[in-house]
DNA sequence: AGCTAACCTGACCGATCGGTCAGAAACTGT
DNA sequence: ACAGTTTCTGACCGATCGGTCAGGTTAGCT
């Protein structure tokens, strides 16, 4: 893999997430890499290609989490690895998970897309299943949405700081948000 | 004030929403509506002055919401008004705050996008200006982007309710996530 | 019926979109 | 120096974008 191939991953993947897949054109990718369209179609062979490249790693990563979550059951204490494990992918994957929030629900003819939303699926109905209460799914919406959100924002919104602080701050408002969802009785 | 551009102001603000203002066609809205391209462009003389009659009630709506905020200052009693003005304006304009949220950052070329982005720095500016902590600033970032993105995917999370059980809900789960952001000694 | 104004449409415009292709430029090992 | 591969580019294609314009259709008023 070139450097440039690999730029152009993180350049397509931030304008992605900020303005939209539909919304960013490949000559604007290419502009911001130094390169020419060509060049961009020359290490991706589509538009559709680069997104896949581009969001893939936190699909597999995030469907690797909830594999192993079906086995570990719901104890407490499999509760909160789980929300560690969870913080941690949101801090790696901000922007993946921010443009499959936003513009998952409208992208569903690109397959990769498709993929991405049957894994927030999962991770909706892990909750969802173990509980009825309007209320607690709300808080589960508000928590994965809110979370997204304030992570890709946090620089307009005034927050500035180390990620071991973000990421302790996260895991003590998630743990409150979350707390009430109830445990299964074993 | 015909039935036909009320009609299609509904139609754009729902697409602009969900799939993206730069994303949206006139074409597409056109098709939505039973009309032509031509006939969208007789009613509002361009995309952007659709995209402003779509917005701008809502805009107006959370500025006088503001206005009224720095009078009535920051007693208790105050922010629990305040709160409760809040989820109300928030489940109305649900679909434009979801707007603001996603994609005012990246349509600062957008006039009236840009008087929303003022609008949502006032609010964070609300907040911000009372405490200096990392945590309640993301506190306030996760209560604002969780609130817009939950209101408008409950379908796709499993959440149907009467409105009236999700506003009691919203303004339950908001409290709590706002609550131990500090009250300023008078 | 006749006039007016509101409503709607198809044809057309320049610009930009994603994508193709032939070939130039740069780097490699020999 | 040479050949081969990787990297890059400009010219070009059909499709779609937002927007203009001249003219057709409908409705109400006198």
């Amino acid at each position: 893999m070139s450097t440039s191939a690999e730029e152009l991953r993180a350049i397509a993947l931030a304008e992605f997430a900020t303005a939209g897949y539909a919304a960013t054109s490949l000559h604007r990718i290419a502009e911001l890499a130094g390169l020419s369209k060509s060049s961009v179609l020359y290490h991706y062979s589509s538009k559709e290609t680069l997104l896949e490249a581009a969001v893939s790693p936190a699909i597999e990563r995030m469907g690797g989490i909830l594999d192993t979550l079906q086995v570990n059951s719901l104890s407490p204490a499999g509760r909160a690895s789980f929300l560690n494990e969870f913080v941690d992918f949101i801090l790696e994957y901000r922007r993946e998970v921010n443009l499959f929030i936003n513009q998952g629900p409208s992208l569903t003819d690109v397959p990769v897309i498709d993929q991405a939303n049957e894994v927030v699926q999962r991770l909706a109905e892990y909750f969802a299943t173990n509980t009825s209460s309007v209320e607690d799914k709300m808080r589960f919406g508000i928590a994965l949405g809110g979370a997204a959100y304030m992570l890709c924002t946090q620089d307009s919104l005034g927050v500035q700081s180390p990620i071991d602080e973000t990421r302790a701050a996260l895991v003590t408002i998630l743990s409150e948000l979350l707390a009430p969802i109830a445990v299964p009785a074993p």
